[in-house]
DNA sequence: AATGAATGAGAATTCATTCAT
DNA sequence: GATGAATGAATTCTCATTCAT
């Protein structure tokens, strides 16, 4: 579980560039909060538990974020990142926009499953961050929606939908599909699965690959 | 505003029956709360700040409920049913399952831009109390699914659809799109929209609709 | 060492008048704050001290009062009245204006000495409440003042003091006094005196004295 | 500004004496810990502000104070050699007792004025090291008693002042005299005066010239 | 000499819950 | 039924001081 950053110019809470060391510890320090956020959710955890989690004294922390808020900021923004990066890799293979758009799926739900704080993690965001909740949906959905844009363009989906609202829709749909069949899924111990139910996913797909398909006949759109 | 209640047998948190005065400080507590979730959240909510919204002692919120989570769960209940009566409601009108399914969508935004605290408390209900934000859910998606299948049954959509599945997807749908175009949309004087902008919703009808129609007769496209 | 408020509408922190019991609470809180102040200063002080003192539990101490500073406010301004009342009662017995300047002096130290705390305490509000300090000061010279211009109305003191500066004076000259006499000193045993040396009050009163009094000779000018 | 200490054989918190180098980091950081004290106080203070202001790192600090609070005392005791020295240059031209003590209260103001840390870092010293304010405000007061001795040896003030009461009763006065026209002191754009007002400097003259005069005989004043 | 990361005790403050009236 | 004073555990955040580099 590798924070690799957006944000290179890695700095401490008061702005100074930090050393070796210090980058280090920011490092442990937002691991830790991934780890602890998820766990609990935002509330729950505290500032204590995540040092204490990372390996660090209580004050450390303030070294390198402002406050809890800060941190589940810098995280946000840090999965957010990740999963772009998951989701545009497992596209990368697709032959068709409609294809696509499964396999984008097919990563978001692995990374879904691979780092159940994503979820639990944004959805608090709405009350304590609201706009980086909206800056987590809204850089998805920007990518979706040029996706969908695109094959517009090139006729591979219908030209009537409103992609916009089919990117947030798409958005919300996957969302609550990854918790409904991710993180409340359990197997007969107990265990939440590693990956999405193939049969869900292909029904995931299906679903979507109707809705954008171009309508039918000899002449296509508009 | 009012509480209508599914659980008629209105009791103290003692397990008493109330008396008329009671239930009147029982629905007054529950309406203060709804307020007070949806302006501030679960976390930043206080008793304190519910008793004194309902205009009663402090002391009087526990001769009605257990605790402070005692009483959201409450909420969220009575919150679902109201939900769920407005799509009912709503789709009543129909004449096919497809426009039922974009008229209960309508019925849902109408509840949701009427009702904000459903979306912000629902939201906040994952790491305060999981089992109600499932059971708000599966009820809704229960709903849904139910229709779904018998618009199956009577070929009004495509019969290849995995019926759970989409209700799920519907759902999520459904929340961003509300989050996105009711929560967070604002108009010139930064005023919430009183219902939902009927481009999107018809963007969002059209989109179901497609994803939903049964495949072309004679010969199934693709 | 009672706590006779100046301000008979006592309320609780949130604004709302207080039972018997919170009241006789209140008072308590003020008294071990005054305790508390006086032997370890501002900023040593701390709530946990004082609710210690008090007898009542932390979180009480937030019922009565916003804060730390506002605890001590409520003080300084009690202080200040007393003080007041303390050096006009001592003032009462006086038959000319210049007696009555030495007898304030005398009420002004036997406060002191039974109540080291106005001191310490004011000398600290600089920084911590500049505007309460300056009030304080000001109500003790306002008082000193319109002494002094009587006085001169009266021919009992000199027409060409300016009454203003004189009174600020009179003040910087009772405090330093006080410090160094009554806080400083200490007996053999290391005890602090319960009134000041007379010796040391004649001084001052002769000081004084000889400031005030008219310029000599057949008529007093003006 | 600068610090020129009455302590020649400057040396580290260690001990050791001082590099070139090493005087003028410690000189820096007096410096800056005389603007942070007055700007802030004792207690808003912090070592991180010194430093910062100082432009060295946190560490540095300690190779020449031992704690916060040996550079409290350190600059008291340099800011008591400097307003002692521009008092005695003030009191140089007098060509009586009298005359002297009026440019003597004169030459305190002016170093006021231009130093108002005095003030503020004396008067919080009270709680914070109470030797050095007692050693500051006796070290004044010797000077000032040494004088009124001398004075009364030559008949130029009046024989029955007990000069050890009045040299503390002027030094408070003048205390309280600066804070008042000084410090709280604003012209009508906020900002502090450059210097006592004339009025005021005249009505305290005239207020201890009253008071130490010898008396009449036949008929001495005026 | 200088640096700055790390420490951890201690401070103020909040709030769900209890209970005597 | 209703009241509201009291509780105290828990939380966030600060900062003087230490020490390895």
């Amino acid at each position: 579980m590798t924070i690799h950053a957006d944000t290179p110019p890695v700095s401490s809470a008061t702005g100074r560039p930090l050393t070796k060391r210090g980058q280090e510890t920011r490092r442990r320090l937002l691991e830790a909060a991934e780890q602890v956020f998820a766990d609990l959710g935002y509330h729950e955890a505290s500032i204590v538990k995540i040092t204490e989690h990372a390996g660090v004294a209580l004050g450390t922390f303030y070294l390198y974020f402002d406050s809890k808020q800060s941190i589940f900021e810098a995280l946000v923004i840090d999965l957010n990142s990740r999963v772009r990066h998951s989701m545009s890799e497992a596209m990368a293979g697709a032959t068709n926009r409609i294809e696509a758009e499964g396999l984008g799926f097919e990563g978001f739900f692995r990374f879904t499953a691979e780092h159940p704080a994503l979820y639990r993690v944004v959805r608090e965001a709405e009350f304590v961050s609201p706009a980086t909740l909206k800056l987590h949906y809204e850089r998805i959905v920007d990518g979706y929606r040029a996706g969908l844009d695109a094959a517009q363009r090139d006729g591979e989906i219908a030209a009537e939908l409103d992609t916009e609202v089919v990117a947030w829709a798409l958005m919300g749909a996957g969302e609550l599909i990854g918790m409904r069949y991710l993180l409340w899924e359990r197997d007969a111990e107990g265990r939440p699965p590693a990956k999405i139910d193939p049969a869900v996913l292909a029904g995931m797909s299906g679903f979507i690959a109707r809705a954008l398909r171009p309508d039918t006949t000899e002449g296509t759109d508009r």
